[in-house]
Formats: C-alpha cells, structure tokens, sequence
RNA sequence: GCCCGGAUGGUGGAAUGGUAGACACGAAGGACUUAAAAUCCUUUGGCUUCACGGCUGUGCGGGUUCAAGUCCCGCUUCGGGUACCA
C-alpha cells in the first residue's frame, strides 16, 4: 500500500469535523494554554505559502501541549475591516461585505486543507456586529475614564466632574490634552456644553483639533504608525500635516505602564527595544524662559540641561501658540512670510529636502540661569508635537542647532574642555565642562544632574519626563469600518446608550465622499438617533477591531458582555502569541492599551494580554529568470546566456521545478511565448533565479493549495517547518520539498510493505529503544525551543535509522506517531490508527523520554592534540578522568604523536574529548 | 545618524566553548527496469596523496583559552526597525 495522503487528509479531516474534536470548552480540572495567531485580513490575493509558516509553528505548540495534558485554546478568526475591500468596492461597486465574505470563505478553505486544530465555532469577525458591539462599548467606557496620573490608572469621568465642582483644577492629577486652570466657582458657572469641552481634554477617547496626517489619496487621516516617511503604509501614498477635530485615544497617559509592563513579559529582545524606542522616555528637565520686555514666559524641554551656558538662541516650532506672542511688528511680514511658506511643505517635502529654514522673531529671552539676552528664532525643525513646542539651542552640543547656527551665523560657545566646534558639533555626553559657570570641572554626566538639581532648587523650571509616544488618531473618513456610537448635540458629542449598541454600519449608495466633502457615512439615510440628533460619520481605524480579540475568543458568543468573568479567569491571556514584526508598534502597542484600560476598569483580569511571543519570519520570494535572446524568441538557458546577448524575463516559478523549466508549459504559460525556442544544456533549459519579495508582478507567489494537492498537507506543514529556523526570514524555494516527502514515504514503509501491514509485537531491542527516546528527548527539547526544523531532521534520523534496522515493532512506531502528531497530524491519525487505537491521536499521551535507554557502554573519545582531533579511541563510560587520561597516553598512536616527547598538559573532558597539549 | 539581527559547502541550513558542515536539496556513480518514474546503495567543503594520511577551512584583522563558528576588541558587509523627539 503506497503512501495516499490524499485519502489520509481527506480522512481524516472529516473525522475531526464530525467529531468536534478540535472543539474547547473551560474545564478547570485541566491547566490552560492559550495559543494565538495573528489574525489575517483576508485579501482578494487568498493565503500564499508565507503565511501558514507562523501558523504552522502555533498549530505544532497547541497539539503539543494538548498531548501534554493542557487544555488548549487555539481560535482563528478574521480582521475584516479594512482599506483594500473599500478600495476595490470603489473601483467596482461590489459591497465590502460581500467580498470580504468571499475572501473569507477562501481562505477557510485554503486553511482547513492545511489541517490546523483551530476551534472553528470561536471563530471571530471583526465586522459583524456581534463582535463590533464590544469594540463600540470600549469605546464608550473610554469616553468615560480619565487616566489619573498618580494611580496610574483610567478612573470614571464622573469623579473628575466632581473634583471639579468642589475644588476646581486644584491638585487635579490627569493626563490632558494641555493643563487648564479654573476654580469650582468658575466651573460652575459654564455652559453645559463648555463643561463638555473641557471634559474632551480629559477623556481616553477624545475629541479634539489636532495636527494629523492626511492622506488625500485614501481621503483619510492615518495614524502614525499608518505612515511612514511621508507616505502612506497602504498604498504608498504622498501624506500632509493638517489640522482636523478627530476622536482620538490618549494612549500617551499609558505611555510609563506600556513600557514597565515589556520588562514584564517573554517578548523578543528586538521587539521589546522596538516597542521601547517607540515610546520613547526620554528625562530631562521643563526650563522656563522670560521674554525680554514682556510680562509672559515659556518653558522649553531639554535633556541636556548642563549645556545651559552654551544657549545662543531658542527656537520655536511654526505652529507653536506663542509665535504671535513673541514676534514683534517689525518681524511682522517676515515671519507671516515664513508662516505661509511651511505651511505649503508636506511632511514628505519636509524630510525629502532638509534645508536649515528659519525666521528671527525680534524677540530676545533671558537666559535665566546666565540672565544672557538671546535671540528667539522660528523654524519647522522643531516640532509642535514633541515637548513644549519650543527649544533651547545649544549649537555647540547639538548637530541640528549646529546647522542652524552655521546657516544664520549665530554665536556657537564651546562647553567641553578642548572640543573643537569648527566643522561640526560634538553631541556624545562626554568630556569635562567649561565655559559653564558653577559647573565647570564636572564630567558632562554629572553637570546633568547638578544643572537639573539647581534647576528644582531656585524654580527656573522642574524635572520632567517625555515620552515620544502620542494619542492614536482614531478617525477615519472612510466607510467599512466600525460605526463610532457617538451623536452630536450642538456640537458636542454624546455616547449612545449601551442598549443601542451595536450600532450597525448603514449601507450607503456609493462609497465615496458626499459631494460636500463629508465621510462616505454622510450619504446613509437616517444616519440620525430616534430624537434627530446626527450620528458620528467618520469609522474606526484597522486597529480597533484587532485590539481585543484575544479577550472574544474566550467567550465568543456572549451578548452581554466582551468576555464573562468566569471565561477571562480561566483562559486570563495569551500563552504564546505568534505573528509578524511588522506589528510592533501598531497593533501590539494599540491591543496592549486596549488590555490595560481594561484591566483597570476591572473587566479582564491580567494587566498584560501576550505573555510570551514569537514573530515569524518572512517568507520571501524566490524568482525564476529565462533569458531571451534578444530581438528573437529564443531562450537560452542560464549557463549559456553569456554567449548572446540577453534579456532577463521573470518565469512564473509554478512552471519551474528545481530551477528547470518545463519548456511546454512555458510555450502555454502566455501567446508571447507559444512559439519559443531553446536553447538547453545537458538537455535541460535551467533558470537563473533571484530573492524577492513575493508579489504577483514577479511570478514568484506560490499558493499552498498547489503544494497540499502534489505534496500533502503533511509535507507542506514538515517543509515549511524544515525551511530554517522559524525567526529567520528565508525565500520560499520548493527545490528541498521531495526530501520531505521522501522522508514520509519511508516512514510509511516501516508501516507497510507491498500492500501487507508490517507492524509486529516483537519487544524493541536497546538499540531500537535508544533511537526511539533519543528522538522523544530531542523533539521534546526542540518544540519548547521552537526550533522546529531541527525536529524535522531528527524524525528523518530517527526513521533512516529504523529503516536500517527494519524495525516494525509496536513499540517503536506507537510513540513515534504520537511524538510526529504534532507536526504532521494527518499521517500520525492513519499510523495510530492502523496500529489498532481507537478514537484520535490527539488524545494520547507525549511520550517521555527514558533516560536509561539512553545510557552508553562506550564512548569514543576525539583524542586531540594543541585542539586538533587525531583520532578516535573507545573507551568504557564509566570509566574515570585518570583511567581515560592513562588510557589515551598509553595509546600507541598517541606515543606516534608525542614522538618521545612528554606532554605538557592533559585535559580529559569526561564523556566528551581528550586534549593533549605538547 | 541611532537601535536591533545576520554573514558557515553549489543551495537551505546544523553545531550547551569540546570531532565544523548534522539533516535535506542538488550533483556524480551504481542497482532494479525494455524505458521512465518510484525505490535502494555509494561518493560529495577545498587543496594534496596510488593509498594511509596530511594541509587548509565558518566575512576580515587582532585577542582570551588546553580548545573559538561560538567569548572579547576593532572593522567590512547585508537585512530589519526608527528618525529633525531637543
């Protein structure tokens, strides 16, 4: 009987469907174990071979540890919302919902040939409306929290109203959008909708005028991690600063939390310092600067607060508030002038062309530690966003300040002893201070902290921290995305009841901008609340759907809440998350937020949602080239091609195997190519082939379904797996995949022979047995390390070397298909089944390893000399380090080697190599 | 610029400081076959030797060690992340 993995496959993926055997229910006689995928967006493109690698991984774990006893919850689901669906819908007129279910169903497909253990009825959606209802109640919950600084935790609004109406701002301690100061007395004396106002700079889901990034292409605002340099992460479009009223979540008040939690949890180290950098805690000290002949002052932020005396000017960002406050009359024009010409620059302008720009303001500050007049310049190298909006310039020390310096000639003093500042700045915090009054002498280090101590001392300003991390825009003018349950009463916006939730997504006639420039949601009908009050138009980003997911699985059918208490302290978080790094600072900062706001309002019971987490590698891919002669329809093959000359032409890899074209299919692959010629080696025509990225437009995307049909699920799962280590990125290349196959097909040999079961009761001898549990101890080792493709190789050394033997017996092949089950489960059900069990594999017991099988009568010693192995000598195990050490100098091809000499030096490493030192 | 991660045969890759190249692909040779496929066996880092063997070898240059792909220092180079963040 030859190996029939189709019929295996199709087997006995009908069995797990018939029998539920995936399915997980809470039971608290057993432990848990929680493993995650990153969901997908399902594409029109469908899955291709990259994207079960990580799946894979998780899907080997789960049926791991449900072998050992856990029980295991692994759910997939769909992050449906999203730009590509709308994209296409504009192009087509095809709803989004209905692509999207298209796409879905594909992919279900394509996934469930793959033969994953996924608890299908805990499958999500992220735009159903029973799944979007929990993502509107976040949201409502976060409209009403503040986040209390001295807590550190979101507290309910109304507290805040009542600290308000007793004591005013007075020792208020909440994160906000800027600091406002009022009595009670004032308080109460505002309108409600001023009230409201004032509350949206305290909220977690605010309301608020903010510099975003508008992509007029998408006709939306993108977050930051949305865009990068100056264009759009989807599509690749050109992205502008612009002013808009956007809801937006204060994730910045978390900023402290989401950084202490990392040193909380198994992340990688990359990631970690990734997440890190992205929050950016930066400390430092606030300094405030009077204005020369004006009764106000300004803080700026600085982490060098020793380079105080080397300040030869300030700069204030274009934006600031306080640039028309310091520019005089006679500046007027020019910095108006200037004004216009930033506001014109895209950000992409902006950091495509970094010319030094600026304007001087007429203005002069007083130093006030020096009491030195300094000029006040303008320039678009500061940012609004980051600090106070405003610096002090330290040309010497700073790069930035240096061009600046250099451009406008503005004085540059040095402050470190022997520093040369005539090409360029010194920036490292190094070297012994000068020029700087009461810290002259110290090291720079040291000067920070006495500068920040004098700082505090005499109330020139205070120490402070910052962070880079800003609020996530939480606005998108776009329609197939979540509905905000939000209404608006003269202006102001008011959350709708939870009873009215979810508020579903209304269909619209086109999904574009209404003609008056509204969200395509201002085309619904009755996009109204009962009493006529207009709805929010604007949808939620990708990343509020992805945000709690995890928390669904848990209890995915539950309409009254997100998650009930008795699901999230059973499953409580992720065990093992797996998925990619291009995550790292979207997804995985938003969800971690989303977990802790949570957390603080008591809903979930774990502050931190992914305990342990892997990222994948890319699958890259690999392209195959032919070489046209030119101007002929002639191909040459690859070592040939110098001959002539050529024309590389990506070859769809589909019709390339082990880089040898299949000359007919290519005549068929396009009309071009119908009557082409080759030109072969040995017969053969061979291409070259390079590393891409996969994308249809290089041929090079290669669908598992293709694989599952010539292969197997099996092979599929082992080859993605034996690719090389599961972190690193490789290229996809089918060119190892037979040795795979080959290496199932003998397996199965150990099973049958010409159509008879071979299988017999004989007892396994020691070396069967040591085989056997060298394997279970290497495997073991290798799926808590997820080294997965060096488990692969141990089960191909483990079947060549019961192959070599002939072993058939029972009790070798019996734990062999269990220990295999978690990798390829297909064929491991049909080998356990045929050894005579009932019911599924993944009921069994792992195996243990016997160490005592393991033990060796004899080792053979590596004999070395100055390192350098000689030769083998077989020496007893339990031999001692002075009978081995006498026993390798008495050797005769030791006495060759010392050639009358006396060694120097024996080292005898028990058990595992002897070095002779002459 | 800054922060991470790499670099090992023709290829993918393996190697708790202890025999570098496991396992697999590819290639070469052979068996079976009318033939092909499939399967099985042998060889396969380089140089050298009839052979035993010897020399050499993990991006480059140093160092630590009885012993270095592995640890340390200094480079080269390729990926990834991030950036007027004061």
């Amino acid at each position: 009987m030859e190996y029939n993995f189709r019929d295996i496959e199709q087997k006995w993926q009908a069995y797990w469907k018939n029998n539920n055997t995936y399915k997980t229910e809470i039971d608290p006689a057993k432990p848990k174990y929680y493993v995650l995928d990153m969901f997908p967006y399902p594409s029109g493109a469908g899955l291709h071979v990259g994207h079960p690698l990580g799946y894979i991984a998780s899907d080997i774990f789960s049926r791991y540890k449900r072998l050992q006893g856990f029980n295991v919850l692994h759910p997939m689901g769909y992050d449906a919302y999203g730009l590509p669906a709308e994209q296409y819908a504009i192009q087509t007129g095809q709803h989004p919902a209905v692509t999207t279910k298209i796409n879905i169903a594909r992919y279900r497909e394509q996934l469930e040939k793959i033969g994953f253990c996924y608890d299908w009825d805990r499958e999500i959606r992220t735009c159903e409306p029973d799944y979007y209802h929990w993502t509107q109640w976040a949201f409502v919950q976060m409209f009403n929290h503040y986040f209390n600084t001295k807590l550190q935790k979101a507290q309910p609004i109304s507290g805040l109203v009542k600290a308000f109406e007793t004591v005013g701002t007075e020792g208020i301690q909440a994160s906000c959008t800027e600091e406002l100061n009022f009595t009670s007395t004032e308080w109460k004396a505002k309108s409600e909708k001023d009230q409201q106002e004032i509350l949206l700079n305290y909220r977690i889901a605010y309301l608020a005028d903010l510099k975003v990034n508008w992509c007029p292409a998408l006709g939306t605002v993108l977050a930051n991690d949305e865009v990068s340099e100056g264009l759009s992460v989807r599509g690749g479009h050109p992205v502008e600063q612009r002013v808009m009223r956007q809801w937006s979540l204060r994730v910045s008040a978390y900023a402290q939390r989401l950084l202490d939690g990392l040193s909380t949890i198994d992340w990688t180290e990359s990631l970690t310092e990734t997440q890190k950098n992205w929050i950016g805690r930066s400390e430092g000290a606030e300094l405030r600067f009077d204005i020369k002949g004006q009764d106000f002052n300004f803080e700026v932020f600085t982490t060098r607060a020793d380079t105080i005396y080397g300040v030869t000017f300030m700069v204030l960002a274009p934006e600031s508030e306080l640039v028309k406050q310091v520019t005089t009359p006679e500046q007027a024009s020019e910095v108006e002038a200037y004004l216009d010409a930033t506001k014109k620059r895209t950000e992409r302008e902006r950091l495509a062309d970094r010319r030094v720009t600026g304007v001087f303001s007429g203005s002069y500050a007083i130093n006030p530690v020096s009491g030195t007049e300094i000029p006040i310049w303008i320039s678009d190298y500061v940012l609004a966003g980051y600090g106070t909006g405003a610096i002090m310039a330290v040309p010497a020390h700073d790069n930035r300040d240096y061009a600046f310096a250099k451009h406008f000639n503005l004085p540059i003093i040095p402050l470190i002893e022997g520093c040369d500042v005539s090409e360029e700045s010194l920036d490292a915090k190094e070297g012994i201070m000068m020029n700087s009054g009461f810290l002259n002498g110290l090291t720079v280090k040291e000067a920070i902290a006495k500068a920040k101590e004098y700082i505090a001392e005499k109330q020139l300003g205070r120490v402070k921290v910052n962070f880079r991390l800003r609020d996530a825009i939480f606005s998108r003018q776009r329609y197939w995305g979540e509905p905000f349950p939000v209404y608006y009463k003269e202006g102001m916006p008011y959350m709708l009841d939870e009873s009215k939730l979810p508020l579903e997504l209304p269909e619209i006639d086109k999904f574009l901008p209404t003609e008056k420039g509204e969200p395509p949601l201002g085309r619904a009908k009755n996009w109204e609340t009962q009493d006529h009050f207009p709805l929010e138009l604007c949808t939620m980003p990708g990343f509020a759907g992805s945000s709690a997911y995890y928390l669904r699985y848990m209890d995915p059918k539950n309409d009254k809440a997100l998650v009930s208490p008795e699901a999230n302290q059973y499953w409580r978080n992720v065990d093992l998350y797996i998925g990619g790094t291009e995550h790292a600072t979207g997804h995985l900062v938003y969800s971690r937020f989303w977990n802790k706001f949570l957390f603080d309002l008591g809903i979930i019971c774990e502050d931190e949602p992914f305990k342990k987490l892997i990222n994948q590698g890319m699958i890259q891919g690999r392209s195959n080239f032919v070489y046209r002669i030119k101007d002929t329809n002639t191909f040459v093959s690859l070592n040939l091609k110098d001959k002539y000359e050529t024309t590389q032409l990506h070859v769809d890899v589909n019709i390339v195997s082990n880089d040898i074209l299949d000359t007919e299919k290519f005549k068929n692959w396009l009309p071009d190519y119908a009557n082409a010629e080759f030109i072969l080696e040995d017969g053969k025509y061979i291409c070259g082939w390079a590393v891409e990225k996969m994308s249809k437009s290089m041929y090079n995307v290669v669908n598992p379904d293709d694989i599952v049909e010539k292969y197997g699920a099996d092979t599929l799962r082992l080859y993605e797996m034996f690719l090389g280590p599961l972190e690193q990125s490789k290229p996809w290349d089918t060119n190892g995949i037979d040795g795979v196959h080959r290496f199932l097909k003998r397996l199965w040999s150990l099973f049958y022979k010409d159509g008879n079961l071979l299988v017999s009761d004989e007892t396994p001898t020691a070396d069967e047995l040591k085989i056997l549990h060298k394997t279970i101890k290497k495997i073991t080792f290798d799926i808590e390390n997820f080294s997965y493709n060096t488990s692969v190789s141990a089960f191909m050394i483990c079947v060549n070397e019961l192959f070599t033997l002939k072993c058939s017996k029972r009790g070798i092949l019996e734990p062999l298909s269990i220990l295999l089950a978690p990798f390829a489960p297909h064929v491991a059900e049909e080998l356990f089944y045929v050894l005579g069990n009932e019911g599924t594999v993944c009921d069994a017991i792992f195996p243990v390893c016997n160490e005592e099988y393991l033990k060796e009568s004899a080792i053979k010693y590596p004999i070395s000399f100055n390192g350098k192995v000689r030769f083998m000598l077989e020496l007893p195990a339990d031999m001692s380090k002075e009978d081995v050490e006498k026993a390798a100098l008495a050797n005769e091809l030791t006495i060759k080697q010392l050639d009358g000499n006396s060694p120097k030096k024996v080292i005898v490493v028990p058990g595992k190599i002897v070095n002779i030192v002459l």
